[in-house]
Formats: structure tokens, C-alpha cells, sequence
DNA sequence: CGGGAGGTTGATCACCATCAACAACCGTGG
DNA sequence: CCACGGTTGTTGATGGTGATCAACCTCCCG
């Protein structure tokens, strides 16, 4: 499939739960007092609006409230990588140069908070947040790129899941609370195109390799984009991020 | 091939000549002003040392001098990605958390300023100047995010050459300033498998094409690590950046 | 009930990984 | 000088994973 111009606004779309690992909290006032800023304004978006496009002025800083975004690049033959998935708090369109090297469109309906430039670069602590939200988005894109480029299909999948499941698959993980039941739900907000295009797959790809989940138990399914993880444990190993 | 410890240092290592493309200037004196902090040492590394490994404390941020060096990670199973390569004026090793999230390995001989992480966070221009270059970090992931999700082996190979052309193959690329001689020289400073694991290929599949773009004429090559490539437009045409 | 978008499943193919052998290169030591 | 062993790079044969093409299903909303 090919992308090349606008999508249709279809509106609706439930709050999200998205990304649960820990990100950096603004920890000081300067960041609350921001919020506060004439400059600063929020805005709401429907599923799968654009924010922006890649190439366009970079003038305003984006955090999110609540809902989700993506952000994607597109070749000129119309392949498309969705580069980084947020969530709430998370930070984006301060591209460093003047326009943006990404465009930017929401998952589900969504609202952020829209900073203007000028502000943040007058603010020392807010800078301060920024770097550490920078620092985070190169962690997580080292990741991402360890994903995509060594992990497997069924790996990748697999650790896109469990992404969304508190406190499980990190570094600090300590396993089940209770051995036997070790039991997760997971909601999506993405469609299978827009999990494909951000996992370097194909839609068909994704699909074989859910329904493959499904079909071992790894995991069922409620409507499509809701994903019962039936042993959390389980799942973990199949990211190839484990000694099998 | 799988990577599980150390490697032996083998000395020697030309000077380098890495990523040409545009990077933060510290355009303060403060950054100046840090260099010669108390708490900044200068350091010398071999070809293929070891700056650090991924897991250990992370106390500094390190800036490429000369020479170049890599960032990159490991699956338990061995399977490594190469997640950053960095040439002078480059950061690092600033992980936003207390361990480093990357090893961190020298290519050729290198020499680096460390710095001391309190003494960055002290300065407001120094985190002025991290945020810059972790913001231009985040766009740069962005692209090979794209690499690696979405071209193919030609595609990788004929991008990763065209990152060491100056001022070509950007957005703001003017064509070639004589039409006829469109030559550039590029020098590696990389073994196959490294430029595999940094492009998400096997160092089969490097070496083939690459004999294969000398084969069709696109490059020619002196030493292994010597590449001319002779026409720049034609091999910027197989980046997949451009619509054919 | 009908239409359309999104998702699933099947058959086939191509690209790239894998396995294996060989060649080029380089320093060492006879 | 050449023989050598080790490392790195090249080339060939083969196979598997995931892409592609195509049909069908399912859900939703009118």
C-alpha cells in the first residue's frame, strides 16, 4: 500500500492507554508555569488527524495529554516507516531545523498542549525537561532500531506488545506477581497498517503472525485491537530479548 | 556471527574522515569554557576499543575530538545492531538513566573529551547545547529508522555511502557542481561486519553489493575501504530518497 | 440488507540469510 | 625472499522468511 495525501477524519476513537514505561516527569514548576504561558494553547485532534506534515515550519513544540500520535516519514514511492508511537507527556515537533523532519497524525482522538518556540527556548527548565525527553526518544529509537533491524517478524510483534504492559519486559521486571495467573490486557489504538508500518512489516505479516499468537495461546483476542496476553511471562520470551 | 565479549585492540588506524553532514555548532563560549573544566579530561583510544559497555554507570558525556566510533547493541543470542555511528563534535554516552543503554566501541584511532555529568548539568549553554545535539540524534534515528525498516539491501548500502558524501544527497543537495565529473572519494573507516550490523544485513549481503555496484560502474574501490564512488547522482538515485 | 473499510487466510515468489569454500591481505618468522 | 597462519572479504549454492497478489471474511453503520 501506498500513502500520498490526506486521510479522511473518521471521528470518535476512546481514551488511550498508551506506552506505560516510565518517562521523565517534568519535576520542577517551571515546567507547570509553561503550561500556564500566554503562548502556550491546547488542542484537540480527532483519530487520525494530521498534526503536521514532514517539511513543514517547526514552530511549536507538542506534548500530549491525553490520547496518542505517530510520527512517519513516507519515500517518494509511497513506502511508509512509522518512526516513534506516543503517548501522554511525551514530547515531539521540535525538530532541531526549521521544519519538520517527520509528519505527525493522531492514533485515537487526542488532545496536547501546543508550546511556542520562543517560550521554551527562553526557559532554562524547560529545556532542562526537553533534553531529558530527547535523551529518552534516543533510548527508545536504539531499541527500535535493534528491533528493526535483527529482531524476526514474530519478535517484533511480540515486543510491540508487550510494550504496553506495566512494568513487564524492562530491565527491572521481576517476573509474576502470581505465578499462575499471569494475565495482561493490552489495548492497541492502532490499526494493522499502522502497526506494520512501524514495525517494518507488511499487514498481512502482522495478521499471520496474531492470529499465530492466537492459535498457540499466546494470546486472544477481543475486538481486533484489544489483546488479552494470557501468560505475560510467555509472550516476554518470544521478543528475543531473552535467553530463550 | 555472534559478539559476546571483548575484542583485542589491534593499534594503528588512519585518521578519519566522518559523517560530513552538518552537526550543532557550540555556538557559545560556555561549551569552550567547559573543555577546559577541571572535571574534563582528554582520552585516547585505539582502533576498536572498548569505550564503555552497555549496563555499565553512566557518569559521562563524551565528545568525538578525532576518529570516529560506534553505539551499538546486543541480542542474548548474539545478533548485534549498530544503532549510531559518530564522527567529530559528536555526543554520547549522556543515557539519560544511570547505565548506559549502548556499548560503545571506537572504529579507528580516536581521541575524545570527556566531561563530567555534574558539570554539564550545571551550565545551562552546556544543556543548551546537549539538546541541540540530542535533538539532531533523534532526526538522524528518524532516517535510519527508515533504512532499516523500509529499503532494501541496495537501497542501505547506496544510503550509508551517500552519508559520507559532503553537502550531497541532503534536502538541500544543488546537483553536482560540474556535470560530467561527479566524482567523490569516501573512506570507510569500517569493517563489513560492522557496516552489516549497522544496516540490518548480513556481510554476505554487503559484499555482494558492493561488487555489484562496481560491477554496473557505480563505484570502483581502492583498499576495501577506499570507495570511489564515480557518478554521485546516479548513486544517489539508488537511496530510495528519490522517486527513481 | 448492502456497501465499505479493515482484517484474515492462502498460494506463490523474491530477496536476503545461511552454509560453505575460496581469495586477498598482512604481519611474522624461517 | 617465500612460507605460514590468521583475519577479512568475496563468491557460489541453497533455503527460509516475509513480501506480494488475490480472494474472502467480519464488523459496522447506513
Amino acid at each position: 500500500m501506498a500513502y500520498t495525501s490526506f486521510r479522511d477524519d473518521r471521528g470518535g476513537g476512546q481514551s488511550s492507554q498508551h506506552r506505560v514505561t516510565s518517562r521523565p516527569s517534568p519535576d520542577n514548576e517551571a515546567w507547570e508555569t509553561l503550561r500556564n504561558a500566554q503562548g502556550t494553547r491546547r488542542q484537540s485532534y480527532a483519530a487520525h488527524d494530521v498534526i503536521y506534515f514532514e517539511g513543514d515550519d517547526a514552530n511549536c513544540l507538542y506534548e500530549i495529554v491525553s490520547g496518542a500520535a505517530m510520527l512517519y516519514k513516507l519515500l517518494p514511492d509511497g513506502r511508509r516507516q512509522v518512526v516513534e508511537v506516543l503517548g501522554p507527556g511525551d514530547l515531539f515537533g521540535f525538530d532541531m531545523d526549521a521544519y519538520h523532519d517527520c509528519s505527525a497524525e493522531t492514533l485515537v482522538a487526542t488532545t496536547a498542549l501546543v508550546f511556542n518556540r520562543r517560550d521554551i527556548e527562553a526557559s532554562s527548565a524547560a529545556q532542562s525537561h526537553l533534553t531529558r525527553c530527547a535523551l529518552q526518544q534516543v533510548c527508545a529509537m536504539h531499541d527500535h532500531a535493534v528491533l528493526l533491524g535483527r529482531k524476526s517478524a514474530y519478535e517484533r510483534v511480540a515486543s510491540f506488545l508487550m510494550r504496553f504492559v506495566p512494568d513487564r519486559g524492562t530491565p527491572t521486571c521481576k517476573g509474576p506477581d502470581d505465578e499462575e495467573h499471569d494475565e495482561g490486557t493490552v489495548t492497541l489504538n492502532m490499526t494493522r497498517q499502522e502497526m506494520a508500518d512501524y514495525l517494518g512489516l507488511t499487514i498481512e505479516t502482522v495478521s499471520r503472525v496474531i492470529s499465530d499468537m492466537k492459535r498457540k495461546g499466546v494470546i486472544r483476542l477481543e475486538k481486533h485491537d484489544k489483546v488479552v496476553i494470557n501468560r505475560i511471562c510467555s509472550l516476554c520470551q518470544l521478543t528475543g530479548a531473552h535467553a530463550d
